[in-house]
DNA sequence: GGAGGCCTCGGAAGG
DNA sequence: CGAGGCCTCC
């Protein structure tokens, strides 16, 4: 039991016995992260520390349950005490329990993101509002980072800088907007995921006595993936960690790719700041990677700004070096990586799981998923729509919802009229209306639809009454029914489980399934539910809401993950997993990084740690591709290899091509990070000159925009075999008259070197280059 | 009230 | 190109 210390490095070892005061531990990609986490906590909880007293704080449901599992294998079931889970359920439970100090109803509803869209997108037709300015997405953004920075309705009213931003940009009714939005989430006792954090924010710093309760419950508080915590989450953890200052904080900054979606790096770069007698330790050492990959990786990491000092290394084998692929087109990219794999697999006896297809955006999943059927690999693409994010198990728990908690509009408005029991939208609009007069909940103006309102005639007074008949009845259940006799009640009584079985398209087959899939989930629920606790309680439907309203899919055990395919996700996805083989696929400029985040050097920078993370997936050999033409939007576009191939060390590459750009040979000079903010002006404007400048800064092989025509079937593509010779005088479309200084390589990769009167020298691949010859 | 056509928009995604 | 919201027409 106590041997766990022994597989330890030093630095771990440091890490996991520092059990009092604040500490950071800065863990470099592969390092032993998790293992370090995990001994830690058993050593508290040997050391005599009551696992009640232990908060171990993570990013997703799949981590906090993986750790849970490999610390009771230590420490045994007392590990099952530990309040571990991310932040969003361990606060959802807390806030449960104190939900009525901020006037909450104890099992308020969680909105996903989909249902604060909705509720978004109502108010804004309800006020009037234009929607070319006030974009649901934009909007629900701007919402979500006002509360992760606590900016209230207040608060955002008396801010001039917020104001002013949304102001110039036309969004004047933004401050009312946010208001009617928090309003219509608080009325319909429900919480969006901001909530979670913000009103347990207010709950801690409105009732000094609650977080006094919390700070001495949590006496040893742990935080994984710091450096994806927002602000909101950062002042939860002060908060709690102030009375006893037992915090200790896992991340690495290298690896903060969140940012988009709020997550505050400086939370890890100035976590220093807020403890003053804080221990920092560095996990160095890497036991994922052969060193190729481990020094390319930190090669191009080194061109961040940001970052804290660390110098990732590792023992392992030198390994081969990175393998860059370049293809003509997307489709090609895709069959070079599904050969490549279907050759390793068989000369190697490699398995597929052995191997990992990382992607920027999800669209490019589709070429690699064909490439790989072709050769008949199997594969499994991760992310895309989740099972709960499915519009049938969407409608199912809206009934469960508005069962469990009448006041949630949300799932009143989708089911109401579903299925179809003739109240429209003109019927709904009236009762909406009335409601809003009235100052009562739509729910209550259905329940007492006779005497509520005038106007509605008779037919529809009678649809209403007949739906409120039919939730209240299931209402009456409650109590008495577990979760799944009442769910089941619910499919069918409500008619939904018939209208998915009448639908007998693909689609409909697949609805059903779902539903059935659901309710087995019920099922099974109930049962481990129920062996878990000894007394003879009820599995309540509004327990089981409680208990799934944060979980995702990524959660689930996911039982395909025993069979052997290939992975395909997106980076993102792959934070925290390794593959001996790893291909990252698309690197291409605009693609990776991506377009939008050309206008910022922080932006950039990110991107770069994505492709950090990208790289230190691989353990054993990472392959690096892009191509020079890709459909993008059913159109298809120029692209330019990724800065970031550039960036890695040519020591550690394989190109297998002859001609990629290299910063050592480099005519037009790459520069290397310093003026991305500058770009701003290039970027702006979208006009083709604009775009190919752009390209020229930061490639010294310039490919030309007439590439467009070829199409995948390269062996069709015609050279412009032009013989050049050193001296010519020559002209070029977009550069004029220039002089041929020299020459290099031959046949398709053979280049040319011209200085040209108005830009200067450029080296053009000469198959592509349209020189034109004067006599 | 519902089906189908039109229009718009498009990043990554945890909870 | 493809999905999803919205609008129109029946």
């Amino acid at each position: 039991m106590s041997n766990y210390l022994t597989h330890l490095n030093s630095s771990q070892r440091n890490a996991v016995e520092q059990t009092k005061g604040p500490l950071m531990v800065i863990a470099g990609a592969g390092s032993g992260k998790t293992r370090v986490l995990t001994c830690r906590i058993a050593q508290l909880i040997n050391q005599g520390v009551d696992p009640f007293n232990i908060l171990s704080l993570t990013f997703t449901n799949k981590a906090a349950k993986e750790m849970k599992e490999r610390i009771q294998d230590i420490v045994g079931a007392k590990a099952k005490n530990i309040w571990m889970g991310t932040f969003h359920s361990v606060f959802a439970k807390i806030l449960r329990i104190e939900a009525d100090k901020i006037g909450y109803p104890s099992n308020f509803t969680i909105y996903d993101s989909d249902d604060s869209k909705s509720v978004l997108r109502r108010i804004i037709k309800e006020m009037s509002l234009d929607t070319d300015i006030y974009k649901v997405n934009l909007v629900k953004s701007r919402i979500s980072s006002f509360k992760n920075n606590l900016v209230t309705v207040k608060a955002y009213n008396t801010n001039l800088e917020l104001k002013t931003q949304d102001d110039s940009a036309q969004r004047t009714q933004m401050g009312l907007l946010y208001d009617r939005y928090v309003n219509e989430c608080f009325k319909s006792g429900a919480m969006d995921f901001d909530d979670l954090l913000l009103r347990t924010n207010e709950l801690m710093f409105r009732h000094p006595q609650v977080l006094h309760k919390y700070q001495h419950r949590f006496s040893y508080i742990l935080v994984d993936e710091y450096q994806d915590t927002n602000h909101s989450q950062y002042l939860i953890v002060k908060a709690l960690a102030s009375l006893n200052e037992n915090i200790c904080v896992v991340g690495d900054d290298a690896q903060s790719i969140y940012s988009f979606r709020g997550a505050n790096i400086r939370n890890i770069l100035n976590f220093k700041k807020d403890y003053s007698d804080i221990k920092i330790i560095k996990l160095e050492q890497n036991y994922r990677s052969t060193q190729n990959i481990v020094k390319a990786a930190n090669s191009v990491i080194s061109n961040n700004k940001d970052q804290l000092d660390k110098k990732v290394w590792t023992s392992n084998d030198l390994g081969d070096k990175i393998k860059v692929n370049r293809s003509i087109t997307d489709n090609d990219e895709a069959f070079v990586v599904a050969s490549n794999i279907f050759e390793i697999k068989h000369q190697e006896q490699v398995s597929n799981n052995h191997f990992a297809i990382l992607y920027r955006t999800n669209a490019q999943s589709r070429s690699m998923e064909e490439a790989l059927r072709k050769r008949a690999i199997p594969y499994r693409i991760y992310g895309g729509l989740s099972f709960y994010q499915r519009r049938e198990i969407k409608d199912i728990l809206a009934y469960f919802r508005l069962v469990t908690n009448t006041k949630d509009e949300e799932a009143l408005r989708r089911i109401i009229n579903y299925p179809k029991r003739g109240i429209g939208t003109s019927s709904i609009n009236r009762m909406t209306v009335c409601a809003q007069k009235n100052g009562k909940l739509l729910w209550d103006v259905v329940q007492n639809i006779k005497t509520e309102i005038t106007g509605l005639n008779s037919g529809s007074i009678n649809k209403v009454e007949n739906f409120s008949i039919l939730i209240n009845s299931f209402r009456g259940m409650l109590a008495e029914k577990d979760a799944y006799e009442l769910a089941l009640s619910i499919t069918k009584n409500s008619g939904i489980l018939r209208e998915y079985q009448m639908d007998k398209t693909p689609e409909g087959i697949s609805r059903y399934e779902n539903v059935q899939e659901l309710l087995n989930g019920i099922q099974n629920f109930v049962k481990v539910e129920k062996e878990k606790s000894d007394k003879e309680i009820n599995i309540s439907l509004t327990y089981y809401l409680e208990e799934i309203a944060l979980i995702t899919d990524a959660d689930e055990t996911n039982f395909d993950d025993t069979l052997n395919h290939v992975s395909l996700m997106t980076i993102h996805q792959s934070k925290g997993l390794e593959y001996p083989y790893v291909y990252i696929v698309g690197l291409e400029e605009n693609l990776f990084p991506s377009q939008m985040s050309m206008t910022s050097r922080a932006d950039l920078e990110e991107e770069r740690r994505l492709f950090y993370v990208a790289l230190t997936r691989a353990e054993k050999r990472a392959t690096l591709s892009f191509a020079l033409t890709r459909y993008r939007w059913g159109n298809l576009v120029d692209c330019q290899p990724s800065r970031f191939i550039e960036e890695i060390d040519d020591a550690y590459l394989d190109l297998t091509f002859t001609n990629l750009p290299k910063k050592s040979t480099s005519i037009v000079k790459f520069d290397s990070g310093l003026n991305y903010d500058t770009k701003v002006a290039t970027r702006n404007n979208n006009s083709v000159s604009d775009g190919d400048l752009f390209k020229l800064k930061n490639s010294n092989v310039f490919i030309p925009k007439n590439l467009k025509r070829i199409r995948s079937n390269s062996s069709k593509v015609s050279y412009n075999d032009q013989k050049y010779e050193t001296g010519m005088k020559v002209t070029h479309d977009r550069f004029g008259f220039g002089i041929i200084l020299r020459l290099e390589g031959n046949g398709a990769n053979k280049k040319i070197s011209v200085n040209f009167t108005k830009v200067g020298e450029k080296t053009l691949l000469a198959k592509f280059a349209k020189l034109n010859i004067l006599k």
